[in-house]
DNA sequence: ATAGCTATCGGAAAGGTTTCCGCAAAGCTT
DNA sequence: AAGCTTTGCGGAAACCTTTCCGATAGCTAT
């Protein structure tokens, strides 16, 4: 039989069932349980980075006073201090920043969630959002919808575990409800969306000019002496897509023009969209002498499309697009757009995050709008008035 | 005078000094030491997420038995596990990845670390590395060195103090040397690198095929009968240059071609470089009927400006550069590269990070490499042959 | 009834920090 | 020398989890 742990006797040992797949036993002498030990206990600690405790041990100090010395306290002796900070110095001593934001309940890492790094737009407004991030000491962990809604809500759900201090979001195409931003709201964190907005959240926006730049281009369509300007618009319940639409409808309300539906078309604003649409356009009765696309992008495939075709542009028929790009600019002709300043979006989205932040006091839920302007290149200029 | 907080006398209390602002008292007759209360506490805790203990107090069961039947454990009662986890659901309990990190010692997220998101490559890059690390659970953290390497630095202390539990870095232009690196592979942290790779580093690295495409490339410019063949190549310490150098002359000894130093220029690879050394290759006595850049931008940069000046692509000079791209392919003349095919570089990257992370037996470094395809496209078709 | 088990749960430690509070010794003032 | 003050440091709690171990009540088979 075994013999007892404590009492060393073998005769008052009994079993005493199972624990978790361990035999337990009973000393009927000393009267106490036990079960056999699983000698060794994995002794691979130290995972190589040194803590706080390390110093305070290399020192025979308590950690109270390196923790002091490291943060730069007052009651704390000078050479103490001299000696703690080069002892970290030798063990490579860095903070372990799990404890810290574990202790002070907050990251100083803000979360974002884009649908797609590979647009430029995208990339462009990260690395304003990194830049600032940087200069305030904030980290940003940047999550991807790939424009999908449940990957979207997993997101949010992953950056509220990682404990985020607030979040950035630009939405997927999918997303139509809110529940899951207004989740992480009702938790107290801080959000801003920017671009791809739901206007039903009492939340800080960041936006570019969608109405005025729509206006803009399609005044200049109209000036350039377009007859029949069609529009390439978006998913119907995009915020973005119903503002651009609506400056395309005003520029033609300005210039006393009848709006046709035929020329409006709503589209995924995918690149394999645009073959359809623009054969849907062409088999119109009088197919349009000006396009309008809401996305960079489409209007440059369409160029391509039309100068397959053997279409003069802009002669035959002019190009405008929303949002300026390398391609719009190096592509032949090069495509008129509305510049938005997608770095000049990211710096804003965060520096209204932090603001919120720090200042717990939540000032009350506003629009930011970013300035574009025009670049007029080849695909609008038929010679027409240029504003 | 202030009465005892212990024996409530008033008689033995005497000052004793000041303590981090506030009086101190010191009791003769019991004998202690005190100081006046703060009163209000700030009981503003409760930062809106719940905890464990949320549920446990909930219930009236122990933190200890939220925790197993959270995390599916046995030793739980089957109606106990579902009480909980209704409850759970209710208060809308998320698990603090910080305290799991924390207790865990590992944290399921990797950095990655790249000189700039707005680079189409690296932006493809990233995206492969997110797809794999969604699906195997991981998250990601993604900082960028803007081609500085001071900024390199930082961001690998940043990721350390994070405690990632793995590396994934492509280095900035300026990176030449690798202690930051060699520090972090000490610390038992295993690292990958790509794309701009420092060989001196027992690492695993995942590569294209520099050395291959560079070489198909200019075989190509050669079978379509370019007599001169230029380069424009990078840093020179850059690995990945010098691989490109490789491949550009190994073709040339196959035809048996003598090099001419004069047609192999080494710069930054940056837009406003390409200005400066087309230049320098048209002031050349007899200049090149052929130029190879190691960056497919170059060669549009350079497309461009040769069109602007009426110099007829691909007859009198043909090009052709490294990497593909959406400018590459609707550029007019669309540029003959050699696709690298970045997502599957960004996959391969992930899945052997997550490998090195999960067999802790390092197995021996070794170079992984991508294989990529040569497209031929209208900036180098002379009429000449192709393979 | 009792020896031997099982099922279920609670307590406590550990992970790395920061911070509150207390203590001792030394210094200063009458 | 007694009373008061300052300096410098250590102990311990708290942040939130997970997990090891111990405990108890009730069950089964003799």
């Amino acid at each position: 039989m075994q013999k007892c742990t404590k009492c060393h006797q073998v005769d008052g040992v009994i079993k005493a069932g199972f624990i978790r797949g361990n035999q337990r036993f009973f000393c009927k002498i000393c009267s106490q349980h036990f079960i056999l030990e699983n000698a060794f206990k994995s002794d691979l600690k130290k995972n190589g980075q040194s803590t706080i405790t390390d110093v305070a041990n290399a020192l025979g100090v308590s950690i109270s006073t390196v923790s002091r010395a490291l943060n730069d306290k007052s009651d704390i002796n000078p050479d103490t201090k001299k000696a703690i900070l080069q002892a970290a110095m030798e063990l490579d001593y860095r903070p372990n920043l799990l404890a810290q934001s574990l202790h002070k309940g907050k990251t100083n890492t803000i979360g974002v969630i884009i649908p797609d790094v590979e647009h430029p737009f995208f990339a462009k407004v990260l690395a304003g959002i990194q830049q600032v991030a940087n200069s305030s000491c904030f980290r940003i962990i940047v999550c991807h919808s790939n424009e999908s809604k449940s990957a979207e809500i997993l997101n949010t759900e992953t950056l509220i575990d990682c404990r985020v201090d607030g979040l950035i979001i630009s939405h997927s195409k999918e997303t139509t409800s809110f529940e899951h931003i207004k989740k992480i709201i009702d938790k107290g964190i801080p959000v801003v969306q920017f671009d791809r907005i739901i206007t039903e959240l009492n939340t800080h926006n960041v936006m570019h000019q969608d109405y005025k730049g729509s206006f803009d281009l399609v005044e200049h369509l109209i000036l350039q002496g377009c007859e029949r300007i069609a529009i390439m618009s978006g998913p119907q319940e995009m915020y973005i897509c119903k503002q651009r639409l609506e400056g395309y409808k005003a520029a033609f309300q300005k210039y006393g023009r009848e709006i046709n539906e035929e020329y409006i078309v709503h589209s995924n604003i995918a690149k394999k969209d645009c073959l359809d649409v623009f054969d849907y356009f062409m088999s119109l009765e009088y197919p349009p002498d000006g396009i309008f696309t809401i996305l960079n992008r489409n209007g440059v495939e369409m160029m391509k499309i039309a100068k397959e075709r053997g279409i003069r542009i802009p002669q035959e028929i002019a190009f405008a697009g929303f949002g300026d790009d390398i391609l719009a600019e190096y592509f032949e002709p090069s495509l008129t757009v509305f510049n938005h300043f997608p770095p000049a979006i990211g710096q804003e989205v965060m520096k209204v995050l932090i603001r919120l932040i720090e200042n717990k006091t939540h000032f009350p839920a506003y629009n930011h709008f970013i300035e574009g302007e025009l670049v007029v290149r080849q695909s609008s200029q038929k010679g027409g008035y240029i504003k």
